[in-house]
RNA sequence: GGGCCCAUAGCUCAGUUGGUUAGAGCAUCGUGUUGAUAACGCGAGGGUCGGUGGUUCGAGUCCACCUGGGCCCA
């Protein structure tokens, strides 16, 4: 019976599973991995290699790793594992960003909830147990995700080292003379006393008092007005007149000069109609109409201190309510300060930590201690000045109105915008600006416009104010007299920082004026006084952007410059520029060569993702589905752009991982009795159809080395998708099933297949390993030691050496006709199958005739096509006419039971029970 | 509102200095095999290249504007 030739085939066979179960198994990898101490294996191997440094960005260590951080980890260890392939010395050092307000954040809340107070110490030993809580989940998470790294010597900011280095970092600001001080508003809520963030503040409906107020213009000749003339500001926040020190107003709006009775008014001419009604004008008219640049530098007078308050442009300035003029108090406002620094006005802000006008001088005297803070629904300040308004006969109306307004998260008081002394480092002095903008030029960008977007920032970003008033971070040393003028000094900062370095940074709070300063001599002006050390902690970009600093010029091992710096397009404007800045002020140049960043991830329809989604830690996604798919999905998308991410996306990665997968395990199954050391077949023996595949083998490899240079995986993966699925499922395989089962195990041409097939997995299992580290090292150990694990494995393997040898283009052209005619003979079949005359392909005989070019060809290939197009016979008759012509026809005679192919010397069909006589001749050599 | 960027079949990507009916893989549909079988083969359908206008003999490819989306500022 038929059924007993099976037996006599030779039938692919593999341990290695079909199914990935990849949750399951990669865990088990990774242990593996640890056990055998692969990473410091991979720096052994590559020890004398030339160093290509990767400098990791550190992650924030709030929460549980989600698919952004998978992103840019990926990339990065593709990157390294390609690059470690390739023989470099790829040292790679893991990197933790442990302060700032985010954990402070949620510290302070979950004390709040519980009741506790504590002190600044013990706040930053609970942020301190927060942040390395993360650090060990995140830790763990990226090492289920496949990342090989040096997690020995990771580096984390709040380190004591790290933190010294971070103020050796501030200490060459101050060094330069960069530091000055200055102020800047930030929100303050006045009965706790202290600055607030932005998460810190809660937005709820608050009655206010809006009023509109006229500022005299005394120079009105210039615009040809006798009346007293008068441009009008619209306010909700009465109090903040004392500071008044300009008038916006947008340079390209339409002003209107209204005339009504005595008096002239200035206001937007969109909005003069509300205005009038607003303040109940009587016959008013607009007598003159000119745009707001016209009006630059116009004096006006604050209406009740004798200051001047010039008219000034600023684009933020709108017509959707007001005037279109606005009152500006650069030590009350964001927009304010920003217009103040261009016009170089002071930024003043009269009002103390208590909320309460200071004596200053400038403040009437009536006005000094006066609250601005609401009590009982009344701000006692704003009672003052609107008497005083009204006594300068300058308020034109008031009214309430309801709108939404900043809370303190914690006292429910409104909060207040408040100038507060700040440090801040002079980016323009001795061209520091200059400096970083020609080290931006020699750092290569990929994409290049990413050197466009730092430009942008760095040219337009004002100096960097490095002050935060915050408990967790890096203390600023300086220290400050009773009348809070503040030492800040190079000297005092490197000592501190020794201190520091010692005994950490909670040594700043908790130890006494004199045991900071101790060894320290003061200058002469500073002797004797009382003296104070300030609470204020350092900007955390100086915490990062230390990095290079604290961990490239600090690691014998590693370079400064590093060769790359790979994260988000989003650090164009933070991490690449704070590393910038301090690399640039501290060694005169940037501490990268090549910055590459990716986008961000989306959802399928390419809006926005929300965090909220619970389901995006990445957990979730390698227990589901695998880190290997996570990677391969990553691998596959073009990461310069967005990228998306939902179920189809996923399913379709999933697909592409069962043809790599099944090509793996397909290629495994085909030498289980092949032993490539004594029964491999040399190059110059192969059967033509071998060499053809190795021809494409090496095609495949060279794209991918140019597309892995170039950091273009998507190209990778689409590149090794068409061959596998393409050139060998659809092609090489499945020809080579007829030779590979029906020939005897040792037949030449049989050993000349599994020679290739060796060859080309051999390659393709490098190619795809960086992309696919888990199963790709499955499929490794199964191939070196036919089990699911190996103590030499894929990783410290080279990338594929010497396949440009394989190359063959002429053999490839060749080829390439045959195929085409193939193409035509699988369209005929169809036809035939459709027909219901055949089912495979075998059922079927081919006759091709003309008299061309391609003819002669076929013809010198002819007793390959059968096997080529995986019929039972091919007739080439040569004909007068030139045009190929290809027939199909059902085959007759008898299908031998071994092989399924047809003979027309054999009888009986289906039923036929002869075998063929290359059957035949297969079945003696078996003995 | 400003800076930078993206937009080709359901999904992921190719489309060279503008040049014949816009390609590939996957998915879909049909079908064959049951000797890669939770696999594999064969065939087919599917895109007004985000939109409008312009330059040109000719534009997915160049220019302008618009729409939608993202990152960063404000």
């Amino acid at each position: 019976m038929a059924e007993n030739y099976k037996d006599t085939l030779n039938l692919p066979k593999t341990a290695f599973p079909m199914r990935a179960d990849l949750a399951k198994r990669e865990p088990a990898r990774v242990e593996h991995w640890k056990k055998i101490d692969l990473y410091q294996k991979i720096q052994e191997k590559n020890k004398s290699g030339i160093p290509f440094i990767l400098h990791d960005g550190p992650p924030f260590t709030n929460g549980d790793l989600h698919l952004g951080h998978a992103l840019n980890k990926t990339l990065k260890e593709i990157v390294i594992r390609y690059k470690a392939s390739q023989g470099f010395r790829t040292p790679y050092l893991p990197g933790w960003d442990c302060h700032g307000l985010p954990i402070e954040h949620k510290v302070t809340k979950d004390l709040q909830a519980e009741g506790t107070e504590l002190s600044t110490a013990e706040l930053r030993e609970r942020c301190d147990a927060f942040s390395e809580h993360w650090i060990d989940v995140q830790r763990n998470q990226f090492k289920r995700l496949g990342v090989l790294a040096d997690w020995d010597r990771e580096y984390k900011t709040k380190r004591p080292g790290y933190e010294a280095e971070i103020l050796r970092t501030l200490g060459s600001f101050v060094e330069q003379g960069l530091v000055y001080r200055s102020k800047k508003p930030v929100y303050w809520s006045i009965p706790c006393e202290t600055a607030l963030a932005e998460a810190e503040i809660e937005y709820a409906d608050h009655t206010s008092i809006s009023i509109w107020v006229g500022f005299n213009i005394p120079e009105k000749a210039k615009f040809g007005i006798e009346k007293n003339l008068s441009v009008v500001i619209w306010t909700t926040t009465p109090w903040t007149l004392p500071a008044n020190m300009a008038v916006a107003v947008h340079p390209r709006i339409e002003y209107a000069f209204i005339e009504s009775g005595e008096r002239v008014f200035i206001v937007a001419k969109d909005l003069a109609e509300t205005f009038a009604k607003e303040v109940d004008l009587k016959d008013w008219k607009i007598v003159k109409t000119i745009k707001g640049s016209e009006l630059e530098h116009v004096e006006s007078r604050h209406p009740f201190l004798d200051r001047a308050s010039p008219i000034v442009l600023a684009e933020y300035v709108t017509v959707e309510s007001g005037t279109g003029c606005v009152h500006t108090a650069p030590g009350h406002g964001q927009e304010d300060y920003l217009t103040g620094l261009n016009y170089g006005l002071d930024i003043y802000c009269p009002v103390n930590d208590k909320g309460a006008y200071d004596d200053d001088g400038q403040i009437p005297a009536d006005f000094v201690g006066v609250s601005v803070l609401e009590q009982d629904g009344w701000v006692p300040a704003n009672g003052k000045v609107l008497k005083a308004l009204v006594d300068a006969e300058a308020l034109l109306k008031k009214k309430k109105l309801k709108h939404s307004y900043p809370h303190c998260w914690r006292s429910k008081t409104p909060v207040i915008f408040r100038a507060v002394d700040q440090w801040f480092v002079a980016l323009d002095k001795d061209e520091k600006r200059q400096k970083a903008l020609d080290a931006i030029d020699q750092v290569k960008w990929i994409p290049d416009w990413g050197q466009k977007r730092i430009r942008g920032a760095v040219e337009s970003r004002p100096d960097w104010c490095i002050s935060r008033q915050r408990s967790w971070g890096v203390p600023i040393p300086a220290f400050y007299d009773e009348d809070g003028l503040g030492y800040l000094d190079a000297n005092v900062i490197s000592s501190v920082a020794n201190k520091i370095a010692e005994k950490g940074t909670n040594f700043w709070f908790t130890a006494s004026v004199e045991e900071l300063l101790e060894g320290i001599e003061l200058p002469e002006d500073w002797k004797g006084k009382t003296l104070k050390q300030g609470t204020d902690t350092l900007d955390v970009w100086i915490d990062s952007g230390s990095s290079h600093m604290a961990v490239l010029k600090n690691e014998s091992d590693l370079t400064w410059p590093c060769d790359l710096y790979l994260e988000g397009s989003d650090q164009h404007r933070g991490w690449f520029q704070s590393s910038l800045w301090t690399g640039v002020i501290r060694q005169g140049q940037a501490p990268y060569k090549n910055i590459l960043t990716h986008g961000f991830l989306v959802n399928e329809d390419g809006s926005k993702l929300s965090k909220s989604d619970g389901a995006m830690t990445l957990t979730h996604y390698m227990d589901k589905f695998g880190a290997d798919i996570v990677r391969l999905w990553i691998a596959s998308t073009d990461f310069r752009n967005d990228i998306g991410i939902g179920n189809k996306v996923l399913a379709t990665v999933g697909d592409a991982y069962r043809l790599f997968r099944n090509t793996f395990r397909y290629q495994l199954s085909s030498f289980y009795d092949f032993d490539y050391e004594t029964q491999a077949v040399p190059d110059s023996k192969l059967n033509v159809f071998d060499r053809w595949a190795l021809h494409k083998a090496a095609e495949l490899v060279a794209t991918c080395e140019a597309a892995y240079d170039n950091y273009e995986f998507h190209k990778v993966f689409q590149q090794c998708g068409q061959f596998c699925s393409v050139t060998l499922s659809a092609l090489y395989h499945d020809v080579l099933k007829d030779r590979m089962y029906t020939l005897a195990p040792n037949d030449p041409r049989r050993r000349s297949s599994q020679t290739a097939i060796y060859k080309i997995f051999n390659s393709l299992v490098r190619v795809l390993g960086p992309i696919l580290p888990f199963t790709a090292d499955e499929a490794w150990s199964f191939f070196k030691e036919n089990k699911d694990v190996t103590n030499d494995p894929l990783v410290l393997q080279s990338w594929p050496k010497g396949t440009d040898s394989w190359l063959d283009n002429t053999l490839d052209q060749e080829m390439d006709v045959l195929l085409s005619a193939r193409d035509s003979v699988n369209e005929k079949l169809e036809d035939l199958r459709k027909a219901g005359e055949i089912g495979r392909s075998l059922d079927a005989y081919v006759t091709i005739s003309g008299n061309d070019e391609t003819f002669d060809i076929l013809s010198q290939h002819n007793h390959f096509l059968e096997e080529l197009f995986i019929v039972s016979k091919v007739l080439l008759a040569k004909s007068d006419e030139g045009d190929l012509t290809t027939t199909v026809t059902k085959a007759d005679g008898g299908r031998c039971p071994r092989c399924w192919r047809w003979e027309s010397e054999l009888e009986n069909g289906t039923d036929n029970e002869t075998l063929c006589g290359r059957c035949e001749h297969a079945i003696n050599q078996l003995v």
